[in-house]
DNA sequence: GATTGATGCTTGACTGATCAAGTAATTGTG
DNA sequence: CACAATTACTTGATCAGTCAAGCATCAATC
């Protein structure tokens, strides 16, 4: 890499590797028809309450824009992987809730998904592994 | 995050931190005009033998495809952060030269990388650091 | 030395995301 | 209670990047 402060060092291995694994994972993803971000918000919505979350709650769990969500979800609608509702105590949020079928396709993703990278993490140690989310979770 | 295998843990991690960071870097580097896929190109040709480049060795290096690359580089060839030069050995290579002012630009955006990382790093230990960057390798 | 295949790069069409602006509903304040 | 500020979301314009196709050049083989 040559040169580099830790700091950076640590920037650019970084956007290397996620590019890497997110191309791996769209990949495996790709088979269900669905992309990493469009398997993310299966994944939040399949554990959140009653399978419902507002747009914006979305938003923060995939780390996009509300835009970003708008037109992510739009195409998951029309193949019903989720649907809309209405909040009674607030007209302006749209909330989203998996479907039956959403639920499915995130099952077989999710084992897809989890073979791929269950693979990828092998010989990487349970302690590294944690040492690793610690530090990300100080980076944000 | 709930519910995640830690090798799926780590990619939804590693997605959405690296996200944040990129924004980060851009806000920094704007400064300079300049993206953060820009200085990564700044940084591989400054350390290059002779400041050069082919566009080849520059996609793998920033992680871009040829294409990403030709319309990465267009705009900085406009403003004279790089220069084409041609190889007299194989005609279809398009030599990239890092100029005087390329040069420059690099050194006070680098500067202002290091700042904005160095304080994002300050309480993450050398050790984690260089766990971090092993567990990295592993997973490409 | 002509042909076949691989390599390096560019271009058109597209995708996935952003931002800025706009709408509609809600909340807080004088 | 009115009205200003805030919040939730959508839409048009744009951007950064991909992919597929194409062009030019080079290398290997007959």
């Amino acid at each position: 890499m040559g040169q580099l402060p830790p700091s950076l060092e640590l920037l650019f291995s970084l956007s290397g590797t996620v590019g890497k694994l997110t191309k791996k994972a769209d990949r495996a993803l790709g088979v269900h028809g669905i992309s990493l971000s469009e398997f993310m918000v299966l994944h939040h919505l399949n554990y959140a309450q009653n399978h419902i979350m507002t747009r914006t709650e979305l938003a923060d769990a995939v780390n996009l824009t509300a835009s970003g969500i708008t037109r992510l979800l739009t195409p998951m609608e029309k193949i019903h992987l989720v649907e809309k509702e209405k909040n009674s105590r607030d007209a302006r949020v749209s909330l989203v809730k998996l479907t039956f079928s959403g639920r499915d396709i995130y099952k077989y993703a999710f084992l897809s998904c989890k073979n791929t990278f269950d693979e990828s993490v092998k010989d990487i140690s349970q302690k590294q592994l944690s040492t690793v989310l610690e530090v990300l979770n100080k980076l944000t």
